[in-house]
DNA sequence: CTTGATCCTCTAGTCGCTAGAGCATGTAGC
DNA sequence: GCTACATGCTCTAGCGACTAGAGGATCAAG
C-alpha cells in the first residue's frame, strides 16, 4: 500500500530526485527494495527516515551530525546527551557564523554609504577593498 | 628590489602559497616573471592585487565579483555603478543569509533548551528534527 | 501504438581551496 | 665543498553536498 516511487518520495519530502539517490550511495538513506523493472520502491520508514534528514539539513547540520543523530534513533533506550551536544555544538557555529555576516553586513554597508557614484577612480568601494586599513572591524 | 619569493607573498597578504598558485591558475594574480631557476618572483603590483584579492574574499565576494571588480580598476574613468551594484548584491545576500541563520538559531535554541538530557526516546531534539510541524518558524 | 513522463546508471562539474607525491633548488652552518 | 633543511616546482586528487547531463529503459494515458 505504502510502496511509493522515488518521485513520490521526493514530493512528500521536498528532497529532489537525484538527491535522494545521492543519500542512498553515501548510505544516509537505506537503499529500497526494487520492482520487477529495477525501480526503487519506498515504504513508510523511508518517509520519516528522509523527512529527518531534510528536516536537518535545513537546520544545517552536516551529513556527519545526521549520520551521527539517527545511529541514536535505533537506541531509544541510550542517553541524548550526545544528541544534545551535537546540536550545542551547531549552535555555537550557527551564532559564529552569524557574528562573523553581521560584521561583513557592517563593512559593505560603509563601503556603499561611501560611494559617491562617480568615476572608479575615486570609488569608496574599490578603494575600500584595496585597503583593509580602511574597515572599522576585523571581518577575515 | 621589490622581488619577492612566492613565500614572502604568502607572509606579507596571509594568502596561502598553494591559494597563490590556484589564484594564478585561474587567472585572478596574474602570473609572475620566473627566476632562471624557474620561481616565481613577484613586485609591488603583484602585491597590491592580491591584497586586494584577501580582503575582498574576506569580506565573501566571489571570484567572479572579484575578476570584474579587479578588471574596474583597469579603466579609472568609468562610471563605478557596475562595482557599486556589485557590492549591494553581496550585501543582500549577507542579509539574507544572516536572516536565515537568525531563523535557524532560534529553532536550534529552542530544541536544545527543551531538552531534559534523559533518554533518546525522551530526546526534544531528535525529536524535533523529526518533526518540522514543532518549529516555530520557517527555516528552510 | 505512440507519446511523454518517469525511471535507471554513470560520469563530470560546481566553489574555493587544501593535501600530498615526487622532485629540484636555495641557504646556512661546518 | 658537504650536508641538512627549507622552500620551491608540477601534477593529481580530495573536500562537502549536491547538480547537470548523457544515453538508455520502462511506465501510464490516449
Amino acid at each position: 500500500m505504502d510502496a511509493m516511487p522515488i518521485g513520490a518520495l521526493s514530493e512528500a519530502t521536498g528532497v529532489k530526485v537525484p538527491t535522494i539517490r545521492f543519500y542512498e550511495q553515501i548510505g544516509l538513506l537505506p537503499a529500497p527494495l526494487r520492482t520487477q523493472s529495477n525501480r526503487r520502491s519506498y515504504g513508510e520508514p523511508h518517509l520519516q527516515r528522509l523527512r529527518f534528514i531534510r528536516h536537518a539539513r535545513d537546520l544545517g547540520f552536516s551529513v556527519d551530525d545526521i549520520r551521527e543523530l539517527l545511529a541514536m534513533t535505533a537506541q531509544p533506550q541510550a542517553s541524548c546527551d550526545r544528541a544534545d551536544s551535537i546540536a550545542r555544538r551547531h549552535l555555537a557555529e550557527v551564532e559564529r557564523r552569524i557574528a562573523q555576516l553581521q560584521s561583513l553586513r557592517s563593512e559593505l554597508q560603509r563601503m556603499i554609504g561611501e560611494c559617491s557614484h562617480g568615476r572608479i577612480a575615486d570609488c569608496r568601494v574599490i578603494e575600500s577593498l584595496a585597503d583593509h586599513g580602511q574597515c572599522l572591524h576585523e571581518h577575515a
